[in-house]
DNA sequence: GACGTAATGTTATACAATAACATTATTGCG
DNA sequence: CGCAATAATGTTATTGTATAACATTACGTC
């Protein structure tokens, strides 16, 4: 219940046009990540037609910090890391993990590994502006079976 | 001279094909990351009509450790980290940090950063079989200038 | 030389993302 | 309120990235 109306302050919050809250509404009810066309496909009875109007909403939720894009898949997932996009890290450095077999992605983010991280780019004079992190491999369940 | 000894002695070892080799030769010869089509578009004139002569090579060459894919950017790179190809980390996991003005893109591996990465994952249950890092931001002299 | 395997060539197609332009809401302000 | 600025939308066309499917050719090995 607190973590549904947390939800819903979230996107209120951010006040989703149309497009923007039919969009985060298929990333949300989905367990695996999506790709910009399949979300399409879920929308075109909504009156959805063009990729673009999915690109478009996808670019805003990402800035919001709602979704993530995961680049080794050309997807797209809603944020849901442990500590709660409430939490003052909603736009740091986060990883994850994603599994081959079932599409599970979990997410999670370590400040100290982003220092080690940070401390790298530093001693190399490089100034990232962001940071993608993403293990490929089998999940927990999947592993045993 | 030892550095160019050791690369044709990293592609004998492989005894890479013609399709390969010239696949490899662009990479090798470009500062900045490639993609399949621009590499195609370099070798027109060597006989290469079609992507899949391109990502076919690439995808060789991926497997050998002599090119690295660029998960952000649909793009490759020939490999070369610090240590070198011949050190034992060869296909151990890499850091790469993409400068989004000149291109240039470094190459580094951190034993203890991967370490704490792999710490994570075993205590989820994770088993990794790939692992992308990449920072995108601004190299040393891009940020000063 | 016959067989299994790997690499190649070719055409067509699927999937991902953006350009360009016209139109409609929304917001803020005099 | 009315108007201007800004943001969101709709639509068509195009560019860019990657793979499917199938025929052919080279290569190693027994």
């Amino acid at each position: 219940m607190i973590a549904n109306a947390m939800k819903a302050d979230t996107r209120a919050n951010h006040d989703l046009t149309r497009n923007q809250a039919l969009v985060f509404g298929v990333l949300e009810g989905s367990e695996a990540p999506l790709s910009a066309y399949s979300i399409l496909d879920q929308l075109r009875e909504d009156g959805l037609r063009a990729p673009l109007q999915v690109y478009r909403a996808l670019e805003k939720l990402v800035d919001f910090g709602l979704v993530h894009r995961l680049e080794s898949l050309n997807a797209f997932v809603a944020c849901n890391h442990p500590s709660g996009p409430e939490a003052g890290e909603s736009h740091g450095t986060v990883a994850f993990a994603i599994c081959e077999k079932c599409d599970n992605v979990a997410e999670f983010a370590d400040p100290d590994f982003v220092e080690r991280l940070r401390g790298w780019a530093k001693a190399e004079g490089f100034e990232p502006h962001s940071t993608i992190i993403e293990l490929r491999g089998l999940c927990e369940g999947c592993c045993v079976a």
